[in-house]
DNA sequence: AAAAGCAATGTAACCGGTTACATTAAGGTT
DNA sequence: AACCTTAATGTAACCGGTTACATTGCTTTT
C-alpha cells in the first residue's frame, strides 16, 4: 500500500512536507506543493484514515441508538441524521437496539473505546448511566425524540403534551365524549406526556377520565390492532380513538373495519407522526406531523457543536395537526 | 486516559505481558494473569480500539449502501444486517445513498481509506467501477437484493422472474386477462426480471402483451398512486394490477378507492415484499413474501467469510406467494 | 558587516497497541 | 555438573500519519 513515505521519496521531500502540502498548503512553497501533488497523483496515494484518526484521537463517526429501524418514523429521523452528518464530514454508526438496554450500553461504549466521537440517543434511556463508564467523563451525547426528564445532555424534543392536547381537542370539537387512547410503552416519558395532554383536553371540556379507555401499546401495527379489539369490546365503546403512533392507528383501523364498523362513521381514529403511509390509508389519517428529518438534522448539528466545544441549547421542535378523513363528527 | 502502559506499571509487568494476558490468556502464568486483570479493573482500562485497528489494519466495520432507508423492506434487510454483524463483532456504517451514484462511490471509498473492511451493496450498481479505485485491488463486496447481471462479487438474490410469474399466474387463475403492472425504475435488472416473469405467465396463458398496461414507478406509494391513475383512465381498464412493491400497491389501492372503485371487486391488487403493513391494509394485500432479514444476515455472513479468506457461493433466497383478500375472481 | 528575523524544510518523537525476537529461570536428561 | 528444552516475561520495532523543534539559507535592520 502506498503510504506517505513513498510519496515523500517520489517527490524528493520529507514526509513532513508531504503532510503539510496536503493539510496546510499555504505553508509550503508553490514549487514544492506542485511536486508533492504530482507524486500523490502518480502513486495513487490516499491517506490511511485509520492512522489519521489514531493520531488525532477523533474518529469522525457518530453512534446513533435507535429503538427500532423498522418504524418508519425513525427511518425519517435517520435520513435527517445521515444527511447532516455527511455534510459535516461525519459517518454514522447505526445501532438498532430493539429497546434492549444492555445493547444500548454496549453500543454506547463504542465512544469510550474510541470507535466514535459521540452518541445520538433516540430513546429515553441513559446508556452511560451504569458504572461501565467513568463518572466524571464528559461523554458527548444528544437525546432526541423521546427525551429523558433529567437528561444528562442537550435534548431535541416535541411538546408532546401540547400536541396530544390539540388532537384530543380536535376530537372533542367534533362532538366526541368517549375517546379511547392507545398508548406507548408504560415507562416512556413520551407516553406520559401525551396522556397528560389528553387529560388536559378532557378536563378542560369537563369530561371525566375513564381508565378503561386507556390501552397500552408499543407503537407497532399489531399493538394497535390488539388494543382496538379491546376498545371495541367495551360495553360503551369509544366513538373516537387517539393513537400515539400512526403505525398503531393503521393496526387499529384494520381491526375496526374487521368488526364491520366504519372509520370515521362509527369510530374516528387519529394518529401521531405523519408517516408516509398516513395519507394513503383508507380513510387518510388525521395525525400530528412531526418534523422527523429536522429532528435528525438538529440532533447531529448539536452533537457536532458539542464535539467542537461550542455551547448548545435544548430545542423544542414544532408540530402540526393534519386533519384528514379518519376523524369526523360524532354520530351519537 | 488510562493506557496499557499505566496498567503495566500498576501490575508491575511489561506492556507485552498485559497485552498477552488480555488477548491470549493461556500463554501467561495464572498468577501474572490475576495481577494484570486486577490492575485493569483498578485502572478502569479499556483498550483504545483505534490503536488496535490501526495496528491490525482492520476496522471491523462494514459499509452498507442502501438506496433508501425509508422503504420498509430495506428497513427489514438492515435489521438482519445489523444483527448478523453484531454477532460477529462488526459494526455497520449505514449509508443512505438515495440512488445517487456519486454518493455510493464516495461511501464505498471508506473501504479504500480504511474506514471499513468491506461493502454490502443493496442496489445494482458497482460503486468501484469508476477509476477512483485501483483496478486490481480486491475490494470486498457483496451485492444483495437488487443484483447486477455481471456482478464483480458474490450475490444474494431472489428468483424475481419466477416470483413475478407466480403472482401473475395467480391472477390469471382467478380469471383476469387484462392485468396491469406497476414497475420499478427503468434500468433496474429487478424490474426487468419481474417483467419477464409477468410476460412468461401471460404468454403461457395465451394472453397478448399490451404495452399500455405497463406503468413505470419508483417503489414509493406516490408512484403507485399516480400509476394507478393512469391505468384506471384507460378505455379498457385492467381488472387486476400487479405492483412491484407493496408500497406502490398501497398507493395504487388508495387511488383506486378514490375513484369509487372497489378492491378487489372491481380491481384486484397484488404487491411484492410483504412489508409489515401489507396485512393491515384494507383489504389485506396479496403479495410475495421475501425473507428480508435473511437477505441481510446472509449478505453479512458472506462478506465476513470473504474478509476471512473463505470461499463463498452465490445465493438464491426462497419466496412465498401470500394470497390475501386484495385479489379475487374477475367479475367480468 | 554582524545581528536578527523569517520562510521553507527536515528530523524525530509521538499516538497505543501488537508481536518478533531476546532473555531469564526452572526442570529434565545424560 | 554440564547441556538442552521449554515456559514466562521483557525489550523494542512497528503501523502511518502529525507536529514540536531544529536547521538552513536568504532578506532585512542598524
Amino acid at each position: 500500500m502506498t503510504n506517505i513515505r513513498k510519496v515523500a521519496e517520489l517527490a524528493g521531500v520529507s514526509v513532513a512536507t508531504v503532510s503539510r502540502a496536503l493539510k496546510s498548503p499555504d505553508i509550503v512553497s508553490p514549487v514544492t506543493r506542485e511536486k508533492v501533488l504530482k507524486a500523490v497523483d502518480q502513486a495513487g496515494y490516499k491517506p490511511n484514515l485509520m492512522a489519521v484518526q489514531f493520531r488525532s484521537q477523533r474518529t469522525y463517526n457518530l453512534v446513533v441508538l435507535v429503538p427500532t429501524i423498522a418504524n418508519t418514523f425513525f427511518a425519517r429521523v435517520i435520513s435527517g441524521i445521515q444527511e447532516a452528518a455527511q455534510e459535516r464530514g461525519y459517518g454514522v454508526l447505526l445501532c438498532n437496539t430493539l429497546g434492549n438496554e444492555a445493547m444500548e450500553t454496549q453500543y454506547a461504549s463504542l465512544v469510550s473505546t474510541r470507535q466514535a466521537d459521540g452518541v445520538v440517543q433516540l430513546r429515553a434511556f441513559n446508556p452511560f448511566s451504569d458504572n461501565a463508564f467513568p463518572a466524571g467523563a464528559a461523554l458527548p451525547m444528544i437525546n432526541a425524540c423521546e427525551v429523558l426528564d433529567d437528561a444528562p445532555c442537550p435534548t431535541v424534543k416535541l411538546d408532546n403534551r401540547a400536541a396530544a392536547r390539540e388532537v384530543t381537542e380536535h376530537l372533542i370539537a367534533l362532538g366526541h365524549r368517549r375517546i379511547g387512547m392507545i398508548k406507548g410503552p408504560r415507562r416512556s416519558p413520551l407516553t406520559r406526556d401525551r396522556q397528560l395532554g389528553y387529560q388536559d383536553a378532557l378536563s378542560a371540556a369537563g369530561i371525566a377520565l375513564d381508565e378503561r379507555l386507556l390501552c397500552p401499546g408499543d407503537f407497532t401495527p399489531l399493538a394497535g390492532y390488539q388494543a382496538a379489539e379491546t376498545l371495541i369490546a367495551l360495553t360503551e365503546r369509544p366513538t373516537a380513538i387517539f393513537c400515539e403512533s400512526d403505525e398503531m392507528a393503521i393496526g387499529a383501523m384494520s381491526r375496526i373495519k374487521e368488526s364491520g364498523l366504519s372509520v370515521p362513521k362509527d369510530i374516528s381514529v387519529a394518529g401521531f407522526d405523519d408517516i408516509a403511509f398516513a395519507s394513503y390509508t383508507d380513510p387518510p389519517l388525521t395525525t400530528i406531523a412531526q418534523p422527523a428529518e429536522a429532528f435528525g438534522r438538529e440532533a447531529v448539528a448539536m452533537l457536532i457543536d458539542v464535539l467542537e466545544g461550542q455551547k448548545v441549547e435544548n430545542l423544542v421542535m414544532p408540530y402540526t395537526l393534519l386533519t384528514r378523513a379518519s376523524t369526523a363528527p360524532c354520530q351519537l
